[in-house]
DNA sequence: TGGTAATAGTTGTTTTTGTAACTAACAAGG
DNA sequence: CCTTGTTAGTTACAAAAACAACTATTACCA
């Protein structure tokens, strides 16, 4: 301890955001590379494409805040996986239309699941109420800027 | 949108808690990196040393839930820049005894105001309660299991 | 004791990420 | 048109992380 030293890295929001989202993301984490061999960004993008429908690669980086090497190779793998399909847009042709094919709808449906199912685990800790505040706090502490 | 998709991403928990994270974590990043050329697990390790005291790198492992290899390499790195001793303890050889140099704790406490001030902002964006619930659920969502 | 298991920490190798530089296509003003 | 600037996406190389295997020391217990 460095003289009185008041300061409690445990209150720290940005420590505590940190170990509340690994935590909380280490559980279906291991689901979705066990049974789909995925990373992080590539189950975000499945995500994306499932909940948003057909979007292009730069739409993603805009929602997500997630850099576009880390998107372009993630779509690569599921391009692979024949999970994802991309087509070049006849509006602008430097844009690609990102698709699930069936099987990456599939396996989203699976996941989003398993994904729903294990948010109902994490909101049970709390009432409901919390639950939304909480929601609500981390959408503003998530934001840009 | 895949059929009637009523799952919303912007919703689920481990996903908002990254954004968050990742989100309030990139201002104050910036600032360990260009001013001490420090990564996140220094960072980490120089922050527990300070608010903790004397610690053994296993002791911050389970505190903080880093792998030993990470902390291993985050230790060898302030030792190199001089914020760092370690000493092999007396009573169990194995172990060493970790501890802040003079210029460690300098690190520390500059680093340290500034991550104070910065909470300061991160908290102005909700009223008191609303940031202690906040603590009070982000720890609970980061206890192990 | 002595042998097996467990713990503290390091090192080597493979994956992933970050950063910068690149190609290709479009936009907009002169 | 044509030069300059911007956007979409990829690729190459360097930095960092993950994972497994390793040494050294201590603990357990038959």
């Amino acid at each position: 301890m460095i003289e009185n030293d008041d300061f409690d890295l445990q209150n720290f929001l940005p420590y505590l955001l940190n170990q509340a989202a690994e935590e909380s993301s280490l559980a279906f984490q291991q689901i979705y590379k066990n049974k789909y061999g995925m990373l992080r960004t590539e189950w975000r993008v499945l995500f994306h494409l499932g909940a948003f429908g057909e979007m292009t690669a730069s739409s993603i980086v805009t929602r997500a805040h997630i850099h576009k090497t880390k998107i372009s190779r993630a779509v690569q793998k599921l391009v692979e996986k024949r999970f994802v399909t991309r087509e070049r847009s006849e509006d602008d042709r430097r844009q690609e239309l990102l698709r699930l094919t069936p099987a990456g709808i599939a396996a989203y449906r699976d996941l989003r699941e398993i994904a729903e199912n294990y948010d109902r685990t994490l909101e049970a800790k709390f009432t409901q109420g919390e639950v939304a505040l909480l929601r609500v706090m981390l959408r503003r502490l998530g934001e840009r800027g």
